[in-house]
Formats: structure tokens, C-alpha cells, sequence
DNA sequence: ATCGCTTTGTATCGATAGGTATCGGCGCAA
DNA sequence: TTGCGCCGATACCTATCGATACAAAGCGAT
């Protein structure tokens, strides 16, 4: 198991020659990933055992496509409240955007929004810190290092152009929000509504 | 619906005269709490309707007690992961008003009231300590740390403004009272009738 | 009720923190 | 070199916060 972690796994049981359970409690003494677990066993018992092991959610055949789909999408929807919050990842997702690292690009809908190099560095510190005020001194340190004066104010300019290119409406930031006196905070879940992507159909 | 919200929600899509599943649309706009869908309604169309509308699992009769429990221990653990980096509560509901300590920020149905950073603070405090008598040296520790004047009047103000914003009639408050000579309490009800504090009786 | 003292409400305003337009320096590519 | 984009310094503007001062309300004494 190497490189990146995918977004979610969708586990059938019937695999030859492998045992899904203990792959499954496996996976989970590791990593977090949402599994989506596939049976033609149907009995409750298995969907128990399956869910207990560590799935997220257990689907017996024959199941319908769109089931399959709806359950995984309601999956995935859940994880995305979370999916920012996990360190040493190399992509984190926050609202409807993808920051990768090692691409050092910031996609939404597949479309990369061209954030510039000092733009990313500074969002890459946010997403790695979400939920916490990060005051200028500490976000300076992050970002350049220790030689850096008092009324330094780059801080305020890099987010001021940032939020510009992520904030639905920059004069009322959802993402990087501004505790005064304190610094600036992340909060990934935008409006805290995360229901995005079923919203709209 | 007052106060903390609740670890997850069982929703019976069969309770008489409701819409449950607008109502699962409903807390969406609003909250990301686990929602589990029961119903005896157990056609693939009707499972797909309930995931999309926002539930993260959907379980149809006739099932099992245990395999209900399963699945809301494997949603509660996946949601888990949120709550472990946060301790304590993050959300504190109120009358209409649903406070998010995370995003630092306070909403009437789903909209943001605008509160600054002070007005946040203080609403904080009282949210957290509901129905008590908290004298302005108390809440001038909690705001300021231990460096305050006598006659500091930052509480007063803060309250007024507070006021201001979360008050249907800011001259007759209902959920931040006044106690001359005491304090303020902070009446999460808001409702007129008196908690008849020990000053009546 | 009236008076007078105390406590609380709040309008105003100055200090300060933060947002941002502008501009010049820098690096890079053509 | 020129042109372009990125970056940060500066300056200016606005929003926020709390000090002050005064008004209003509560409360006891007369």
C-alpha cells in the first residue's frame, strides 16, 4: 500500500483468494478511508460482521448501480466534512475545491483555479491547521521563516488575494475568516452546510 | 430544538403527518448531524431518494435491531474522527439561533447574523454557562484574562450591542438578562416567563 | 409620590486593526 | 532588451472596540 490514498475504497467480498474482512480491519488500523463493502453474502449477520470489521457501509448483491452510487456518494459527502483534517495526506479537500500538493495546484470541478506560488503556500498552511486561529507571527514563521519584522503585512495582503480567488463573496469570507486582534482562522467547511453536491440535484 | 445537538438522528420516514424526508432536506441546510433513515419503504427508488435528500444511511423494514445498531455505530464512528479533533461541543442551538464555536459565527435559519468578534466572544461565555448568574467581573475574567479596572464597562456595551443583534426587542430582553446588581444571565429559552431567580423569592 | 443615590443603557468618538488599491522591484520567458 | 506576472511596501479607507459622558431606570428613604 504506497503512494496516495484513493478517496474512498469499494471492497468486494468475493475477491478470490483474499480475505475482504481481514483486509478491511487491516486497512483500518492505518487509515481512515471510507470503504464501501460488496457481498453476495446477504445475511445480517455478514452486513454486521462487514460493518463491525470497519466498513462505512455494506451493500449485499444484487444491489442496483444507482444504489450503489447514491450510497457511495452519500459516503463520500460525509468524508468531505473530515477530509481536510487528516495531516501528511497530499491532497485535501474543503468545500467544493482540491488542493494538491504535490501538484501545488488548487482544482474545483476538475478546473485549476491558478493560484500563484505565494497563494498556495499560504492555503497549504490553513488546510494543514483547519479550525484553529493562526496569528500572524505563527503563519510569518510558516511562511518565511524567522527573520521577519513586526509590522510585517504580507500576511493580510497574500489572504486578501486569496480570498479573492476562493471566497464565494471575499467582503464575507466563509473559508479564511478574521478574528480580530487574534489572526485569521480556516474553517473547511465554508458555510458549515457541506450538503454541496446532493443540494443541487 | 435547544440546546446542544444531538450525537446522531434515527428518522422513522412513516411518522404520521410529517415529511420526512423534507425534513432530512431541511436539517441539511442547517447541520451536518448523522442522519440513519428507516423506512418501510424499501424500493431502490425510494433509497436513493433518502441518501440524496442528505441521510448517510438508509435501513428499510423489516430489519434487524442489531443491524440497526451497527450501522449507526459504523456512521457515529466514521463521524467520530470530526468530534475526535474537537473536543467538547461545537455547536450550541438557542431559540432560533444556531451557534458554531468552530466557524466562529452565529446563524438564524442558515443565515449569518454578522456578529464581530467581541460579540462573538461574549456570546460564548454565556452560551456555555446557560441559566446562571454571571457577575461582570466573572465575565470580564473570561473575556480579558485578570488586567481590568473596577469600573470597567466593556460588559455593558458588549451586551448592548449583542443585544442589538439577537434580541426581537432589544428593550425588553428575553435571552440575555439583566440582574441589577448581580449581572447577566443568559436564558437559552428566551422565553418572557421569568426563571424566577432567588432575587423574587 | 418625591427625592436622591446607584446601577444600567447607550450615543458618540478617538484609537487601532484589518482590507485593499496602487506601485515599484524582481524574476522569467520570448 | 521588453513584456508580463508575482510579490510585498506603502498609504489610505473602513470597521471594530472600548472610554467617556450622559440619560434612563431601579430602589430605598422620607
Amino acid at each position: 500500500m504506497q503512494g496516495a490514498m484513493p478517496d474512498a475504497i469499494v471492497l468486494d467480498l468475493m475477491l478470490p483468494g483474499e480475505d475482504g474482512l481481514a483486509l478491511t480491519r487491516e486497512l483500518r488500523t492505518r487509515s481512515t478511508v471510507p470503504i464501501l463493502m460488496l457481498s453476495a453474502r446477504g445475511e445480517e449477520i455478514d452486513r454486521v460482521v462487514g460493518l463491525e470489521v470497519g466498513a462505512d457501509d455494506y451493500l449485499a448483491k444484487p444491489f442496483s448501480p444507482r444504489e450503489m452510487l447514491a450510497r457511495l456518494r452519500a459516503l463520500l459527502r460525509r468524508c468531505l466534512v473530515v477530509a481536510a483534517e487528516h495531516p501528511g495526506e497530499d491532497k485535501y479537500m474543503f468545500g467544493p475545491y482540491r488542493l494538491d500538493l504535490l501538484s501545488r495546484r488548487l482544482l474545483r470541478d476538475g478546473a485549476d483555479l491558478g493560484l500563484s506560488g505565494a497563494e498556495f503556500d499560504l492555503l497549504k498552511v490553513f488546510v494543514e491547521r483547519p479550525n484553529r486561529v493562526l496569528d500572524r507571527d505563527t503563519l510569518l514563521e510558516l511562511l518565511k521563516g524567522y527573520g521577519h519584522e513586526p509590522f510585517d503585512r504580507t500576511v493580510d495582503i497574500r489572504v486578501g488575494r486569496l480570498r479573492r480567488k476562493i471566497e464565494p463573496d471575499p467582503a464575507n469570507p466563509a473559508f479564511i475568516r478574521t478574528v480580530r486582534g487574534e489572526g485569521y482562522l480556516f474553517n473547511p467547511g465554508g458555510n458549515d452546510a457541506p450538503t454541496v453536491s446532493c443540494a443541487a440535484s
